[in-house]
DNA sequence: GCTTGATCTGAACGGGTGTTCATATCATCC
DNA sequence: GGATGATATGAACACCCGTTCAGATCAAGC
């Protein structure tokens, strides 16, 4: 037999991705096979090589996708212009962007290993152009003389590490909401830089 | 052939340990193969039945020795009886502590998949067990009036979570010392609880 | 309704996987 | 120096891997 409910490319492909996407995530790059991902799709395994060239390239696609929709999203979230304003816009749409996508997320930090450096070097340029957006909201903070801290890129990392590590213990269900987590981290956020 | 020089059983062990951490840390528990490892250590995949009953024990094996080391070392580390005093112990204790092992402490964060339920319990209670300290360290600063802060559970993820991320981009030949990013994180943990 | 092209199957490829075990080697003790 | 036990080899086991491809199937266009 071959397949028996006729073509589905642009139904298909999404699958394969969110597939991978949900299995890379669970069990790691390496440890999940193109047989499992077809299986979860419901094809056979050769068929995902009509929408990836290999499975490398799956995961690169998922990770590059995934930041460049960070970017593009932080793009369009609406910032005011002053630098206070500047660094809640980016503390809440952290918050709010990572906690609904934590598969991406993790998959995007967790496996970056397993990039050939070519395709490692292009996401960290993503990622570092968002980092950069961050440094340049302290580092106007700091001009503006609302903001005191040592060191600018350091302390953006100190905030970025600290939102990331949310992912880890956040439960929807759980104690706090998101509007909760939110309030907290911008309280925290704004101590460690405040004048 | 059978081995060439003599029994080394006190010897392989260690190597055998060293090979896999580093091996782990650096492509992934699953992908990583027995006799990668082997091949590491200089001996052929059966000889490493003789140090580990499977693979998933080896992995096991390195991150309850790490959580078990970080828990003994921290109680062995000198520490004040004020709040303040143990909070800037606390940090310096982990930075310290974390930068020595970077692979251990990448492996426990990471591989925690990659454990059955029962295993993975087990290095979630002693992973808060570690918690728990900072938790007390912040509750016992707030009845005396010397930190301040709304939620002592967040605010201890948000610490460790900025602490730990120090070792995605820490580099012995950076810009910043060891002293230099042990004083900017004690300040911005400062920041981040007092009154 | 026939053709075309996209999509999928199913089998096959060479090679790698974790693990076991009979056998060989060697350090140590008597 | 011969026996013993710990340690290592190397081959084998059954199975899974990513990838390829000829051929089957089907939707859409004429």
């Amino acid at each position: 037999m071959a397949r028996t409910r006729g073509s589905h490319s642009d139904i298909t492909g999404p699958r394969v991705e969110r597939a991978a996407l949900r299995l890379f995530a669970k069990h790691g790059y390496a440890a999940v096979s193109m047989r499992q991902i077809a299986t979860e799709v419901g094809v056979q395994a050769g068929a995902l090589y009509n929408y990836t060239p290999d499975k490398q390239m799956l995961l690169v696609s998922l990770m590059k996708t995934h930041m460049q929709d960070l970017l593009a999203a932080y793009e369009a979230w609406p910032k005011p212009v002053d630098p206070l304003g500047r660094l809640e816009a980016f503390t809440r749409f952290h918050l709010s962007f990572n906690s609904e996508r934590p598969e991406a997320v993790f998959i995007s930090y967790m496996e970056l290993r397993n990039l050939t450096p070519e395709h490692f070097n292009e996401i960290a340029a993503l990622r570092s152009r968002y980092e950069r957006a961050l440094v340049e909201i302290l580092e106007d903070g700091v001009q503006d003389g609302i903001f005191q801290f040592e060191d600018a890129r350091v302390t953006a990392f100190a905030i970025i590490g600290m939102l990331t590590q949310v992912n880890t213990w956040f439960r929807e269900d759980g104690r706090l909401s998101r509007a909760d987590v939110e309030a907290l981290y911008w309280t925290m956020v704004q101590r460690l830089v405040s004048a």
